[in-house]
RNA sequence: GGGGAGGUUCCCGAGUGGCCAAAGGGAACAGACUGUAAAUCUGUCGGCUCAGCCUUCGGAGGUUCGAAUCCUCCCCUCCCCA
């Protein structure tokens, strides 16, 4: 097991918040001194099986903990899954099938073990011992908190005073995920920094139940592509890790240059010193932002594809955004024979814009060309048999083309 | 159980009988500018066979020449009292 200096450094990289700062550096020597990892718990909802940059900030602080020779515990709340994390947005959530909940949990976990170790993770669930506990056990349970504390929950203060609905089951999310880590015996546990109420529940629960409790370690909420929100999938400003590479790297390019240094210091290997170089370089003017862009778009395109694949991502950028070309893979419509069709109408099905209404605005505004040339004719009809490449805005192309085969 | 306030287009939120496909803001999209940046400016932002027509304002009925706006019943939320 690796040493207290070196464990320390690694895992309070990038993290928001230790509690309790001391008695986690205890923690850590007495398990360097008996040689016992750590139980290192996070949990995560089996509703979102989508993983995006911004979940790979706290599973990349897992991996470092297996690195260091903890037991890393990822748990699947299929059981907190049917109440939803109390976010006062989300309605109350569809109870999700038992085949349902296992067929997320694998698409989940196919994405979790690109960051981390798939021997090394332990797997659980927590209706494994929910779904066990009976209605009086649920009232005990109930029993160790209170509700003004409860109402102390950021979220749950807002809505309350905003006269917003707070269903009671709601009330139970925070103590179900503390008793998972009851159920646990957790020694740590992670979380993002809006998690910090509901990992606190679990410290005061473990107590009660007689445990030492357990330490906390938060880490930054990620913002998404808009660098306001957090990242979600919801929002649509996330970058999923399975997103193909040329996605991914457009919308890593797309962020603006403060945001940059924000996924640097989350994302990138790495070293702090260095990012913190470069950014004074390009503050200076020694380095162009756009190049620093590129180098972070290309290093986390290769973690979640591979290196080529990040290298060729970059140049199809450049190719197609600098460069004006047109991007190596594209829709193809086959063309047809016979009857024209009226230009809105072929943009409105292939998909490229979503409806003939929005086909017609984005002519008059002059998004649209056909074979680089500018249309201006919302009634322009395109006959049949006639191969076209057709350009909506900067992003999305059609091509229209002969196949072998199918036409005369 | 009693009393009161509400449910509007992706989100927030105006609108109390025709001038309402519905103000304003946000998000989004497009154009200009660029580094596909960001910021900014401009425009668009229900659908269609688009100078016209069709479908929306919690749901179902009704009144009216005409309803998001009035009436009836139902569903949902919040507040006060018990």
């Amino acid at each position: 097991m690796a040493p207290l200096e070196e464990q320390l450094q690694t895992i309070r990289r990038g993290a928001s918040e230790v509690i309790d700062a001391g008695e986690f550096e205890e923690l850590l020597k007495e398990s360097i001194k008996t040689n016992r990892p750590l139980k290192v718990k996070a949990g995560f909802d089996p509703t979102a099986p989508d993983l995006h940059l911004g979940h790979t900030v706290l599973l990349q602080k897992m991996k470092q903990f297996q690195d260091l020779g903890h037991e890393a515990i990822f748990l699947i709340g299929d059981f907190t899954g049917m109440i939803g994390d109390p976010t006062g947005k989300s309605q109350t959530r569809k109870n999700l099938s038992e085949e349902e909940v296992r067929q997320n949990a694998r698409t989940y976990l196919d994405q979790v073990y690109k960051i981390l170790d798939k021997t090394k993770t332990r797997v659980v669930y927590n209706s494994e011992w929910m779904k066990q506990m009976s209605p009086a056990d649920m009232i005990r349970l109930t029993g160790k908190y209170t509700v003004a504390r409860m109402l102390e929950r950021d979220d749950f203060q807002k809505r309350f005073s905003a006269q917003q609905p707070i269903s009671i089951h709601e009330l139970l999310y925070p103590l179900v995920q503390g008793y998972d880590s009851v159920a646990l015996e957790a020694d740590i546990e992670l979380g993002g920094t809006d998690q910090k109420f509901n990992l606190l529940v679990g410290r005061d629960l473990q107590r009660a139940y007689g445990q030492k409790p357990q330490q906390i370690l938060t880490v930054p909420l990620l913002e998404g592509l808009d660098g306001v929100q957090k990242m979600s999938k919801s929002l649509g400003n996330a970058v999923g890790i399975a997103e193909p590479p040329n996605e991914m790297f457009g919308k890593i390019m797309s962020i603006s240059d403060e945001l940059m240094w924000k996924y640097y210091e989350l994302l990138s290997d790495l070293p702090t010193a260095e990012i913190a170089r470069r950014r004074e370089e390009a503050q200076t003017g020694k380095l162009n932002p756009k190049d620093a862009k590129v180098r972070l778009g290309k290093e986390l395109t290769a973690r979640y594809h591979s290196e080529a694949e990040g290298q060729a991502a970059a140049a199809e950028f450049e190719n197609v955004f600098k460069k004006k070309n047109l991007p190596e893979d594209m829709p193809v419509l086959p063309a047809w024979s016979g009857e024209p069709r009226s230009i809105c109408n072929v943009l409105a099905d292939t998909g490229l814009t979503e409806s003939v209404s929005a086909a017609r605005r984005l002519i008059k505004q002059g998004a649209v060309s056909i074979d680089g040339e500018k249309i201006s004719d919302e009634k322009l009809q395109l006959e049949g048999g006639r191969e076209a490449l057709i350009k909506v805005g900067k992003k999305r192309f059609l091509k229209i083309q002969k196949v072998q085969g199918l036409n005369p």
